[in-house]
This record gives C-alpha cells, sequence and structure tokens, in this order.
DNA sequence: TCTGAATATAGGACAAGTCCTATATCACGT
DNA sequence: ACGTGATATAGGACTTGTCCTATATTCAGA
C-alpha cells in the first residue's frame, strides 16, 4: 500500500487537493508510480478516515468545491516511520520479459519485430525524460536535497532507459548473426 | 492477467503439473516473474474451465496426487496471440524511487544510508544472475531460439543491476561532494 | 453551435495478487 | 525421537489497483 506513503509524502511538501495530487503524479512521479485517479480519492478518504490528513473544503463559484488535504502529526509519522523501514526485497514483474521468454514460437524475424517495438518505446521514454531532464535546474550541486533526489530518480530512469536500449541492440544482432549463419 | 499466458507459455514447452509450474517459475523466472502459489493454483483451475488447457490426474502411492496439465488448442491460440498482440506501455511501480523522492527528510547521511541498501541488494541480485548465467551454455550461438530467448532475460536483469549500481554510485558521490562543499 | 477538454470528486464492478492456513506423507538430519 | 523440509493441492480473507460511469460547469476551437 505505498499510494498512500506516496500521497503523505506529496501533502507533506505542500498541502493540497487530490486533483492537484492527480496532476503531481503524473508529471513528477508517472514514471515510476502511475496512480489511478479513483484509487487516489479513495487513498485519501482512508488517509483522513485514519486521522492521517484533515480535510477542509474550499468553495469555489464556478467549480467544484476543492477539499484540501493537510497532513496531521500521525501521517507525519506514518511518513517517517515508512522512510526508515527496511527496504523490502524487490519483486517487480516485467511483462516485455515473461513476453521474451516464451516468444520462440514467432520466429527469429518475429522476435526481432518484437524487439524493434521495444527500443522504440525504450527510446521514446528516453527522450521524455531527458526533455524533463533539461528542465531541471542547472546548479544542481547547490540544489536541496530534496531537488537532487527527485532529479535522481529521473536519473534512474534515463539510466534504465539507455541499458535497455544498449541490451536490446545487443540480442537484436546477436539473433541476426545466428539467422545469418544459418543460411 | 498475465500469469495466465506465462502459464500457457510454460505448458506449451511440456505439459506439467502445479507443482512443477511453481518450481520453474521460482527458477527461470523468479526474477521477472514472481508467481504466488495460491494464484498459480487458480489460474491453472480456470485456464481447465475456460478449455484452455487440460489436466489428468496422475495417482501415486505416497505422495499426493499430481494433476499434470496439457495445452489444448484453443489455450495454444491463446498463447499465439498473446504474443503477436501489441505491446503496452510500461507502467512498473517502482518503491524504490517513490521512496527516494519523498527521502529528503532522512538528511543526506540517512538518505546515503538507503542508497547504500539499495546498492547491496542490486549487487546480490547481480552475484545471483551472474552464476545462473554462467551455468547457460557456452555455444550461444549455436543455441536454440528459445534457449537464446530465456538467456536474453537474464542478459537483461544483468544489465539493469549493473545501471542501478552505477547510478546509485553517481548519485551517491554526487550527495556525498556537496555534504562536503557545504561545511 | 456543438464537441471536447479542463476542473473536481466519487462510486460500482471486477481483476489480480498476497498472506495464511489446511491436509497428508515421507526422507533426512540431529 | 523429533522436527523440518520436500512433495502436492487448495480455499478464505483481504488489499490494491483498473476501468467505467456519473455529475456539473466553463472555455476554447472547429
Amino acid at each position: 500500500m505505498s499510494l498512500l506513503h506516496a500521497v503523505l509524502g506529496f501533502v507533506a511538501i505542500q498541502p493540497m487537493t487530490g486533483y492537484e495530487l492527480g496532476k503531481a503524479f503524473s508529471t513528477t512521479a508517472a514514471h515510476f508510480w502511475p496512480a489511478d485517479q479513483s484509487q487516489l480519492y479513495r487513498t485519501l478518504h482512508r488517509a483522513e478516515a485514519d486521522g492521517l490528513v484533515e480535510s477542509t473544503t474550499v468553495e469555489q463559484a464556478t467549480r467544484p468545491d476543492r477539499r484540501l488535504y493537510t497532513l496531521l502529526e500521525p501521517g507525519r509519522e506514518a511518513l517517517e516511520a515508512w522512510l526508515a523501514s527496511p527496504l523490502e526485497p524487490d519483486t517487480s514483474r516485467e511483462p516485455f520479459l515473461l513476453r521474451l521468454f516464451f516468444a520462440a514460437s514467432l520466429g527469429t524475424a518475429g522476435v526481432i519485430e518484437l524487439l524493434d517495438q521495444r527500443r522504440s518505446s525504450a527510446v521514446e521514454l528516453l527522450t521524455t525524460l531527458d526533455s524533463l531532464s533539461a528542465s531541471a535546474p542547472p546548479q544542481l550541486s547547490k540544489a536541496t536535497l530534496a531537488a537532487q533526489l527527485q532529479y535522481g530518480t529521473l536519473e534512474s530512469g534515463r539510466a534504465h532507459a539507455r541499458a535497455e536500449i544498449t541490451w536490446l541492440d545487443e540480442l537484436r544482432s546477436q539473433l541476426a548473426d545466428h539467422k545469418e549463419s544459418a543460411r
């Protein structure tokens, strides 16, 4: 249940509404933590019921009312406890690798197509991250710790995207050679 | 629901029991597709109910009976359809990045500790993958396509683990420098 | 003028996965 | 002798996330 922690993390920086949180996720955190809009609001409700955050309704003339969420002390404690808790081992699912693992029946040509598809999404991702990265403060060494860490997550995405592309290219050429030599 | 496809993929290679599938996942596929034992059996039941696989009970004297699952034609079609379907964009969650993103309140020293923890799990993973990789056939260029692809998923894991370590080291030294210069 | 996107929140139905427990027997080590 | 792990399957309870729909208004563009 880490969406809760992400929500607490954002609200700790600044009180926010559910809508703003959605924006924050889809811009800053999209590449490592997709957040479903519906789930977001449900998480906020639950966090409030659990006394972690508090909401005040901000009436608006033309738009629907906004509910501004503020972090409460128990919420801050939960956030800190999460940050300090031991890292659990990564158990991530990689749908692409799953597919590749079983893709032999597509034949060499089919697999190469699959690799090329994957390659172009990786390039696309890298381009997106590059442009986000370009809009970061140039004086990183003088930035706050928070800014450095947020930039760091971007760098992580870039590093992995580059690694993915390199790996794909190697595998591709290996398969192509094999096909060649099998003539 | 990709566990189903993974199950079909394994059963396509060779008829298997749920128990054997569990083994297959935890040895070959553990690093990209963790499979819960309970979920595995449920998936098998459902696949059989849907006419994708067929099971025959193999009675055993001392051990509990085994149910051997065989791929049926509709199952093979489902598998091929999945392999040929367009790749959906990756929406993976990265709990570590989420934590790092909000970790500023731990302070530079605390963050460095976090990075070090992460680094040692990455090194551990890399070591595991390296030893798996070492037991692969040396004549890779002569291997079957299936073997090449399966080896490829291992290589992917290694490439990403190395990228992770490099990135962690860079971030770590950047934070350390910053701390240094802030004295 | 009409359509769609943005602003803002919310619920229902469902899918998928996790964790724990149950059952039963045998082999192996201490 | 005694517990632990391997073999083998299965269900219950629960959590989390996804997808779709609803509601209500305003503004920009075709």
